[in-house]
DNA sequence: ACGCGTTACTAACGTGAGTTAGTCTCTCCG
DNA sequence: CGGAGAGACTAACTCACGTTAGTAACGCGT
């Protein structure tokens, strides 16, 4: 295993090329202000080719006082983290965003309990935070905030005066809804995609009720079961909701929740759309491939996180940025909804 | 807004308890081999309570040479890490690891054609890296080896002597395709992962003519078709493989592909297990949901992570560690596999 | 010959820590 | 009473860079 050497410094450079630091730095950074003829210039740069210099980014940013990097912090647990099958691509929008602002993301999944965060801000080894999953006991988040730090939401915390991004939840349950309405549904059952805790899931009921209310249907607490995040928890919820209640149609508010509710149907006998049609949500890339093919709500996941890494690179510039960003969802459309009553099997 | 107050040094602190930055210094690191009385220890620790001192990182990073910061870079293109299920899992067991060992982590997710990430090492801003899926033309990555930096892959490289850590791709897929054998099952197709440049994909496909040599069944090239991936491609690698074989079981190296995989065989009116079976790879949290649950090679995804990040952090230290760590992979046995002939439907 | 303005730099300071090599008390012992 | 040693600190140096203010050399006009 070789020896690392000691990594060259501008002093180094400045040293080969023959001229001060200075001039070095002023070379590596482009700084145009003052005049440095073009034959210096190819000096110290050459200089710097020839050792593979590398500015030190700790010294840069002591000097500089900037960071360039955002941190990306979890407030889900693990699990829920884990099951959200859209999460790389939601990082992938946030890092996109950030490096075309000249940043890197630093990625803080935190453990149940653990609410140190707050020293990544304090200790300005970043220079803003985006915060996914806020929740609504976090005093550190409330104290960050009233600090002024760039912090930029990815979730729905009304009572902190800081941007946040989020998908209109409410506007694409209402849309799902409101199509199985339009196939004529009426006893439409609701399973949420995690407990009503979390803002996602009670945007995404309200949005459900809204769809009926609209349509003058009755809301029916029967109707409604709670998810958690995972399949397993649609699998039970379905149960659940077979055994109060006798819908012919089921939205459901994730579609990795849907896909154990799919399995609830199997269970129970009942085939989608035949029997029972089901509306998932967030269109993951396995949707289309289901069986049957999941009608559900696309969430511009990457979009989400760049407009998150977009929104925090202003902000960290100190330019204002709006308040809250809501981002469409769109109804996609395929074999697991379909009109009421096209073959019902007898039930008791 | 509120304004952004100046944070507190470590000569604030040393001011209001009326001592030096030495001593402040020697305090919040908690050197012990110099003696101060406890009252003055609590006098400083007091102060910086009250002042919300936070030593800042990028000076401490200077002054000491570490920057405590693990980096994750991933050498796949956005879809096949957006197509990686289990993502997420890997990176919790990083984070884990790293933060064990007082490390954060920074990701830097390689948009196709861009090379840059060498510049985290060599600018001091990570202390070592992880390289997930590590590419065989990657020049730089051989450069920073041979210089020594603390390097982790995650996935394979043999040429290149730096720790590396993987699942037991071949020991994996063997142990699947011996299952289908034991079942009886003799024509035997295999879609792939991804293709075959990726090692892991060649490892798969190794374990799979590994069980076939086991039993003494020849091998037939026109049952192994390409996937990519995602369960697009395994469906278009279904079609082709029905085309031009007639398997009465399938091993497909992923989850994911296995999805349209089954998709496809779903397309043929071809019934799973009963007419064919089908075993999957990585076991992702949605395959005991699928219809039929699907039986598969589960796969320690935050293990691997964890395992990576231990040894980085280990390497770090100038430990000296393992070269090559094969995780043990775990056959799950669930209902998409099924005894040859169970019930063959009429072909042509 | 003098002043003024460029051009092409550089000395020196600031950034916020960690760390080494002392210094200045006090004892306590011979 | 003098010196040694311990206890309780601190001055000053380092880390590698960005930046401001300033200087030396040179040309050019009068």
């Amino acid at each position: 295993m070789p020896e690392r050497r000691r990594q060259p410094t501008s002093a180094d450079v400045a040293a080969r090329a023959g001229v001060s630091r200075t001039t070095v730095s002023f070379v590596i950074n482009g700084r145009s202000n003052v005049s440095i003829p073009p034959q210096t210039w190819r000096r110290v740069e050459q200089a710097a080719r020839e050792l593979g210099y590398h500015p030190n980014g700790a010294a840069r940013q002591l000097a500089g006082g900037a960071s360039m990097t955002l941190g990306l912090v979890f407030r889900q647990s693990a699990e829920q983290v884990v099951a959200d099958a859209l999460l790389a691509e939601t990082l992938y929008g946030l890092a996109g965003a950030a490096r075309a602002g000249g940043f890197r993301v630093l990625v803080e999944p935190l453990a149940p309990g653990d609410e140190t965060y707050a020293d990544l801000l304090r200790s300005q080894r970043t220079d803003g935070l985006v915060v996914s999953g806020p929740r609504d006991d976090d005093e550190d988040l409330a104290a960050l905030v009233r600090d002024g730090f760039p912090i930029v939401l990815q979730g729905s915390r009304p009572d902190l005066d800081a941007p946040s991004v989020d998908v209109d939840n409410r506007a694409g349950a209402r849309g799902a809804v409101e199509h199985l309405i339009g196939l004529g549904h009426s006893r439409i059952g609701c399973i949420t995609n995690a407990p009503l805790a979390y803002t996602a899931a009670a945007e995404r009921l309200a949005g459900y009720r809204d769809a009926l209310d609209g349509a003058e249907i009755p809301y029916d607490d029967r109707l409604v079961v709670e998810g958690s995040f995972d399949a397993a928890s649609g699998h039970r919820a379905m149960a659940e909701l077979l055994s109060r209640a006798d819908p012919t149609a089921v939205f459901v508010a994730s579609d990795v929740v849907a896909i154990g509710a799919l399995r609830g149907l199997r269970d129970a006998g009942l085939r989608v759309p035949l029997d029972v049609s089901v509306v998932g949500f967030d269109d993951i890339p396995l949707a289309e491939h289901l069986d049957p093919p999941l009608t559900t709500v696309r969430l511009p996941a990457r979009g989400l996180g760049q407009a998150a890494g977009q929104l925090l690179v202003e902000r960290v510039a100190g330019r204002p940025v709006a308040r809250r960003t809501l981002l469409p969802t769109q109804l996609v459309i395929r074999d697991s909804t379909a009109a009421v009553g096209a073959r019902r099997s007898g039930g008791p």
